[in-house]
DNA sequence: CTGAAAGCGCTTACAG
DNA sequence: CTGAAAGCGCTTACAG
C-alpha cells in the first residue's frame, strides 16, 4: 500500500498540485480559491490518510524542523532530563530531536555534528566535550544556527545558556563552613571545561575569604576518564589520613558524588558525623541515601526551555541574527542530613 | 557560504553529475570510470568540503538511515540507558535516532508514530504504552518495520524484544521466601501492560507454591499515574499496620521503589530489620541506598542491541521478511544487603 | 480563481 | 568510459 502523494490527490480530483498543495497548507483564503474545491480536497485528503511527505518537503523549503542534540551521554541523569526538557519545549514548536551521545569526545561530536550538518537538522543543541573549540568556531563560520548549553569556551562568543557554577559552588562551600566544617575537601575531575572550572574556583575563593591557609591541599582532581576504582582511590586517601582527614566532601558532578558515597559507605564511615557530603546535581539517589545528601541541583527545566528559546530564535531569524544571548540561570542549593554538622 | 552540491562539482569539472555521484559512492570501478577523473573528483569534493544532502538522497532512495524510538520517557534512567545502548548500536549501522518520549499516553504515541512516519524514519523502535493496540496493528497492516521492546501485545503477532517479567518477580519472590520472609508485600502500578502484569502474576505463583494463602492480601496496585502521595499511602498502609505489616517487599519498577524507599526511610524504619525490599531495575540510587538494594537488574545492553539488529533485518529485507523474532531476554538478580533477613 | 513549470539535490536506469 | 534525462514529493514564483 503506497502512501498516498499530492499528485494523487491532484490526479484523483482533475485539478493541479498547486491547488492541492495551496488548500492543504491553508493558503486558501489567500489565493481565493472556491470554497467548493477546498472542500473537495480536504474530503479526499482526509479518506486517503494523506500525510505530507516531511522529506520532500524539507528539500524543497530548506527546513527539517529538526534539532540535532549534542550531550555527553543520553543515559546520565542530568542529560536524560535535560533532553525530556528539550523535547517537551521543542515539540511545542512543531521540533523534533535527533541526539547524540558524544561521551565528552571531541572527536565523536565532530563527526556527530559533521553527519547531522548534512541537511539533516536546523540546528543544534550542544554540551561541547573539552577540545571541541575548532567545531564551534565551524559553527559560528558557516552561519549555523547553534546554542551551547552546561558550558561554553570564554574564548568563542556563542549563545550559551548555562549555570553560575562559580557562584553555586562558592555557597556551597560557604554554608559547610558556616555549618562549623574546617577541613572541607573537594573531588572534581581533570576538565579543561569552564563548568568544572569554576566549581573548582568556587570552592577555593570560599576558602580563601574564610582565611583557609593552603586551599588546594585538600583539593582532589581525578582523571579525566574517571572509573570507579579513581574515584575510591581518591576518597579512601581523604578519609583515611591519620592526622588530616577532611569533614567534609564537596563533589563536583553526580557521577564522581556517587561512586564517593559508595566508597565511603563501603569503608563504613558515618555521615555526616564521620565526614560530611555535599554534591553536585540531585539524581534520585541523594533522596533517598541514608542520610539524604544535600545537593546543588541544576534548573533542569529551564535549562531546556531557554536552549530551545534562543535556538529557535535564531534559526526564525537567519538573515537578521538576533543579539546573543549569554543566558546564566541560578542554581538551586538543597540542604539535607548529610551536612547537619 | 552556501554549501556545495553535487552539480557544483560536476560544473566546476566539467563532467556530468551522474559521474559525480557515481565515484563520490564508490561505483567507479563497476562503471569503469578512469583514475584520473576519479581522482579529479575526489580531490575536488575534499577541497570544497562536499557532503551530500542527505535529506536529497532520502527523498530520492526513500532510505532516511533514521529510526524513530517511542518510549515512556527519556529522563527515565532505565528508557536512558536503553536510549543510549540503541544509539550505539544503531550508530554502527549508519543509522541516527530521533526519540520522543510518550509519558505513557497511547494519545501521544499515536501522534508521535503518525509525524515520523512522514518519510522521517525508516522504522520504529517502540516501548508501547498501553492502549495503543490499534497502533501498532497499523504500523502491521502498512507493513512499517518496527520492534517493540519492554513489553508487548499478546493479541498481536509482532517482533518484540523483552525480559521474562514472570520469572524474574518469581525468582526474587522465592529468594525472599527461601530467606525466610514469611509476609512478603508488592507494591505495583495499575497498567494493562504485560510486562507488568507478569511481574504480579509470577510473584503470586511463588506465593502460591509456597502454600501462602490469599496471595493477593498483601498486593498494592497503584494508580497509573501514580505520584509520590500515592506511594507513600500505600507503603504506609502496608508497614504501619499492626497486625499485618510485612516483612519484606517487592516493588516492581524503580520509579515506585525509589519512592518507596523514601517512605520507609521516612518512618525511620530499619532495613532489612524492619522490613527488606527488593525491586525491578537496577539504579545507581539502589547502589548507594544505605543499605544497598536488592535488585532485578534488566540486561539493558542486550535489550538495546538486540532491538536495533531485528529492526534493521525487517528494514534492509522488506520484501521477503524475516521470520519474526520474539526475543525474551533474562534478567539479573543482584542480592544486596536490603534482603540479609 | 487555477495551472504549468521550475527546482530543491540527489540516484539510477538507459543509451551510446 | 561517460552523459542526458527522469523522477523522488513537495512549494512557489509566474502567468493568465
Amino acid at each position: 500500500m503506497k502512501k498516498t502523494s499530492l499528485n494523487d490527490i491532484a490526479q484523483q480530483l482533475g485539478v493541479s498540485k498547486t491547488l492541492v498543495s495551496l488548500v492543504l497548507n491553508g493558503k486558501a483564503r489567500e489565493h481565493r480559491i472556491s470554497e467548493e474545491v477546498c472542500k473537495k480536497v480536504i474530503d479526499l485528503a482526509k479518506e486517503l490518510n494523506y500525510k505530507p511527505n516531511q522529506i520532500a518537503k524539507g528539500l524543497r523549503t530548506g527546513k527539517t524542523n529538526t534539532i540535532g542534540l549534542i550531550i555527553a551521554d543520553i543515559a546520565n541523569p542530568f542529560f536524560g532530563k535535560l533532553g525530556r526538557e528539550i523535547e517537551r519545549e521543542a515539540a511545542m514548536y512543531g521540533y523534533r530531536i535527533i541526539f547524540c551521545s558524544s561521551d565528552e569526545s571531541a572527536e565523536n561530536s565532530e563527526t556527530q555534528i559533521e553527519m547531522l550538518q548534512q541537511g539533516l537538522v536546523d540546528g543544534f543543541i550542544i554540551s561541547p566535550p573539552a577540545g571541541s573549540q575548532s567545531q564551534i568556531q565551524s559553527l559560528e563560520k558557516s552561519k549555523t544556527p547553534y546554542v551551547l548549553v552546561d558550558r561554553y569556551f570564554p574564548e568563542i562568543k556563542s549563545n550559551f545558556v548555562v549555570v553560575d557554577n562559580f557562584k553555586a559552588s562558592y555557597e556551597a562551600t560557604l554554608y559547610l563552613l558556616n555549618k562549623g566544617f574546617k577541613r572541607i575537601a573537594c573531588v572534581t575531575i581533570s576538565a579543561r571545561l569552564v563548568n568544572m572550572l569554576d566549581r573548582v574556583e568556587g570552592y577555593k575563593k570560599a576558602l580563601n575569604d574564610a582565611g583557609v591557609e593552603n586551599p588546594d591541599k585538600l583539593l582532589r582532581i581525578l582523571p579525566f576518564s574517571h572509573e570507579k576504582d579513581d574515584v575510591f582511590d581518591a576518597v579512601k586517601q581523604l578519609v583515611l589520613d591519620e592526622n588530616e582527614a577532611p569533614d567534609a566532601i564537596l563533589f563536583t558532578t553526580s557521577k564522581v558524588g556517587i561512586m564517593g558515597l559508595e566508597c565511603i559507605h563501603s569503608l563504613e564511615l558515618k555521615i555526616p558525623e564521620n565526614v560530611a557530603v555535599v554534591s553536585f546535581d540531585d539524581p534520585d539517589a541523594y533522596r533517598i541515601s541514608q542520610p539524604p545528601v544535600s545537593a546543588i541541583a541544576q534548573p533542569l527545566k529551564e535549562l531546556g526551555t531557554q536552549s530551545v528559546k534562543v535556538l529557535l530564535d535564531i534559526i526564525n531569524n537567519r538573515e537578521n541574527r538576533p543579539p546573543r544571548k549569554e543566558i546564566t540561570l541560578k542554581t538551586n542549593f538543597i540542604a539535607r542530613k548529610s551536612t547537619e554538622g
